[in-house]
RNA sequence: GAGGCUGUAGCUCAGUUGGUUAGAGCGCCAGGUUGUGGUCCUGGAGGUCGUGGGUUCAAUCCCCACCAGUCUCCCCA
């Protein structure tokens, strides 16, 4: 038997939830993608939709060539022309349709949203899938700090919108060209005397991006890290009062946030702020979505002019569990509202028929296909949760009058043919309020 | 990439201390007389007991490998 491959999973109409997995089912995927296009479109942004495969040239470039991503973590597809790759991340991708189509004629600084499917070859966790689903906004353009606070304003907007309050944000910067070296070096000079005492990835990182090693989890090395340098005190004045105004505007918004110094991103295209929004409930994988300003990544992959950019991304499938940690209740399946019960050859026909008159006057209509016994047809339309029976035999045919049962009540009433959509729609009605 | 746990009907699980036809609940299908659902009763369909090897007279049960899921480490988009 074929199946989902490894880490991936299909989303069906009903909610797959067997303990060992959970996949909501997909009209409980479009409401949370609903709601998460509804409040970015509030904020101003607009969708943008990009290619799955990417050049891995352009992902390289734009993700850093040092990170674990482009190092082992992304699914490759090799043609004789050039390498492509499954995007791991969506905003190298907008980057580069920013700069294609020069959308900075546009005008302005340029609002975009994005939501869709992304992919990592890793081992797939609780969280952690090869597919997953990612939503964020990109804000090119704009290089101010009210930039930065209304792009986390619109991220804590969304999981608000969700009645999601039980979450920490986290900031920090990276700072600018002028900081990073500086403060690299002054990591470089503090870690050397522990070598020994760092992991083989800790190593390389001092090479590499010693940035990366504030990262640690291990024990041992955060001791280390109390003593380490801090990057407040080397960076510029520019990016110190940025990221003070950044702060300013996060306190006149009444938006909660804990600076931590050891915040770093593992993708090398961050400068300048950075964040991330985590909630506790949701195990080993914590985070909910990530960003910071990419003021440099433009340039990296080709542009001429330098692009101004703070943008995040968040995990849908992280989104889902913390939903189902504050016990979210997601919208009832639509109800039909008719089921038609026919019963016999020409009521089947005229069923059939008028059907298609009903759902074109907007009615939700169901019948069956199956040709089965009216007690079959009744169950059917009960499972169906729809709202009332439409029931038609020769007696009703003869007449012109069909019967209109109520589900939820029981009640039922003979309406002329005629006057079928007036009583169903009114009872449609009628039963929403 | 490393380690732990798990894998029996569509779903949740029981079971065989290795031995003829593998069970339950829910779900599904059909009945409970002539055209009425949600409750109830009866019956039925559905499993090569994750896959492939091995041990054995005999394996779903023991051993190994693989696959998948899950958790932890690693790491994080």
């Amino acid at each position: 038997m074929f199946q989902t491959i490894r880490g991936t999973f299909d989303i069906l109409p009903d909610t797959q939830d067997s303990g060992s997995q959970f996949v909501p089912g997909s009209a409980n995927w479009q409401h949370v993608e609903g709601r998460v296009r509804e409040v970015m479109s509030r904020f101003g942004f607009e969708e943008i939709r990009t290619p799955t495969m990417e050049p891995l040239k352009l992902i390289a470039r734009g993700v850093g060539q040092t990170t674990d991503i482009v190092q082992k973590e992304m699914f490759v597809v090799q043609r004789s022309d050039e390498d492509y790759v499954l995007r791991p991340e969506m905003t190298a991708p907008v980057m580069r349709a920013y700069i294609q189509h020069s959308l900075a004629q546009r005008g302005g600084a340029q609002r975009f949203y994005y939501l869709g499917p992304c992919f990592r070859a890793e081992r797939p966790q609780k969280g952690r899938f090869r597919q997953f689903h990612q939503f964020g906004i990109e804000l090119l353009g704009a290089d101010g700090p009210r930039a930065d606070a209304e792009a986390i304003a619109c991220l804590l907007a969304i999981y608000d919108s969700f009645g999601i309050s039980e979450t920490r944000l986290r900031i920090n910067s990276l700072g600018d060209a002028e900081t990073r070296p500086k403060y690299c070096e002054a990591l470089r000079d503090y870690f050397e005397p522990f070598r020994d005492k760092l992991s083989e990835t800790s190593l390389q990182r001092l090479e590499a991006n010693p940035l990366r090693i504030l990262d640690t989890k291990s024990p041992e090395e955060r001791t280390l890290l109390t003593d380490a340098p801090r990057i407040s005190n080397y960076l510029s004045s520019s990016s110190r009062t940025h990221l003070d105004e950044v702060k300013e505007h996060l306190d006149d918004l009444r938006i909660p946030y804990f600076e931590d110094e050891l915040l770093v991103r593992g993708i090398d295209y961050y400068t300048g702020v950075v964040f991330e929004l985590e909630s506790d409930d949701l195990g080993s994988q914590s985070a909910l979505a990530a960003g910071g300003r990419y003021d440099g990544l433009g340039e990296d992959v080709g542009s001429k002019q330098p692009v101004p950019a703070i943008g995040w991304a968040a995990g849908i499938e992280r989104l889902f569990l913390a939903l189902q940690a504050s016990g979210y209740s997601f919208p009832e399946r639509e109800r039909p509202d008719v089921y038609i019960v026919a019963l016999g050859h020409e009521s089947q026909k005229w069923a059939f028929a008028e059907a298609q008159r009903l759902r074109a006057a907007a009615l939700h209509v169901e019948f069956d296909l199956l040709g089965r016994s009216m007690k079959a047809q009744m169950k059917e339309a009960n499972r169906q949760r729809a709202r009332v029976a439409l029931i038609v035999g020769e007696t009703e045919l003869a007449s012109q009058r069909a019967i209109i049962r109520d589900l939820d009540t029981s009640e039922q009433k003979e309406v002329e043919f005629g006057e079928l959509i007036n009583a169903l729609q009114s009872h449609s009605e009628h039963s929403d309020s």
